[in-house]
DNA sequence: AGTCAGTTTAAACACCTGTTTAAAATACCG
DNA sequence: CGGTATTTTAAACAGGTGTTTAAACTGACT
């Protein structure tokens, strides 16, 4: 037998284990920053195993996304026909808060999988000079199409142009406060007493850019 | 002599020879992904020239973004200053507007300089787990402290820190547009056959922060 | 039992990293 | 000019990088 069950169960273990150690690593210290070594030592692992599964680190990379994309945009595309296919008009706060949902279930799907995910992003979007952008916008093309079409039914005065605009720089204020999550919790903490979490935070940054999407088009 | 006015300018020479190919390459690759041998190699200049003169890699960092903050936060300061003594009460638009000016005369200092900083400063906040975030903050107080104060004048209902969590999310949103701005103006050009430059970018931002800002504040 | 695909391993590969060294070149000043 | 301080240079340093190799090991099937 070509694929003997065990084989896939211990080969699964040794690649779990470096999945494991590779997104914790990637999300702290960013991609470029992480070494093979640094990996397979976190995954008592051989470092030769991560080329012998993946291929290369940039697969790797790949495939610590995809771990992650593969649960959250079925959840997310969902979540966004369900308000496009409604007969009133959604307002952006539900367009947005659509996506709590989804991202929280990261939490439940791995420890601390929302802000790690996140982070991860974060991450893609400024390493290796963005082929992590080109790797979602082509591999989960659907995800950013519901999201335009819902933003379109809550907003139809938009142009499409600005819409590009002001996705863009909603992409940005989420991953860029997400990447950086951690630290500023813990500012938070220190300087206010209070306990947020990412939950917290994302409650925080909804109506921010549901305001920031919904503003008036400034005449030229 | 200690110091000669030729060898000064003649260390000038060098000096700046290898700021402008580092800030060139870091704003492109980031401060990770750039080597002291691309950047001696794009300035023609010995490899143990930046040891030289600037003793170490994290030190170049530094210079470079020095001599961009060092150019804006007076003009920044004054601007935000002029603001919080007027009698009246000025509104958010106007707040982040007063970034415009300053940002702007970057270009006029140097090449491209508003698009290059804003690229500096979006690396910076996620290379090199934040120790940019450290040396801003502690270098150039003044700009943080003379901008919460504008927004606190602006919108006075705003808790502190209601206010700390929107100012970071403008921070991302402006950090992250301008560090992937050159990607989004290509998109930009030949997906709605429109010319923008960074100039129009800020201006399409500021209504989008200032909105962001003004938003209501959630219920819990 | 032996065979054999799938997996793990230690070792080496070729190359790149920031930094240091000590000699050579340059510019300054009395 | 000679002497001295400063700058530039080639070379080497010690260590890290992703990747490849070939041998060892594992467990299931005939």
């Amino acid at each position: 037998m070509l694929f003997s069950v065990t084989n896939v169960l211990r080969c699964m273990s040794t690649k779990n284990k470096i999945l494991d150690a590779a997104e914790l690593l990637f999300a702290d210290k960013g991609f470029n920053g992480t070494s093979l070594r640094e990996i397979t030592g976190l995954a008592t692992v051989n470092l030769a195993a991560v080329n012998y599964h993946f291929g290369s680190k940039k697969e790797l990379i790949k495939a610590v996304m995809s771990r992650y994309m593969d649960e959250l945009s079925p959840r997310l595309e969902s979540a966004l026909s369900q308000l496009c296919e409604r007969d009133d008009k959604p307002t952006l706060h539900e367009v947005f808060s659509a996506f709590i949902e989804p991202l929280l279930y990261l939490n439940q799907y791995r420890e601390n999988g929302t802000s790690t995910f996140l982070q991860l992003l974060g991450r893609g979007y400024t390493d290796s000079q963005g082929f992590l952008r080109w790797f979602l916008t082509t591999q989960y093309p659907n995800v950013f199409s519901n999201f335009t079409e819902a933003v379109h039914k809550a907003y139809p005065e938009l142009s499409a142009e600005e819409m590009f605009w002001r996705l863009h720089f909603t992409m940005g204020t989420i991953v860029f406060t997400m990447s950086s999550s951690d630290a500023l919790i813990d500012i938070a903490a220190n300087d206010f007493n209070r306990e947020v979490d990412i939950s917290g935070v994302i409650e925080k940054v909804i109506p921010y850019v549901a305001a920031g999407v919904a503003a008036p088009i400034a005449f030229k």
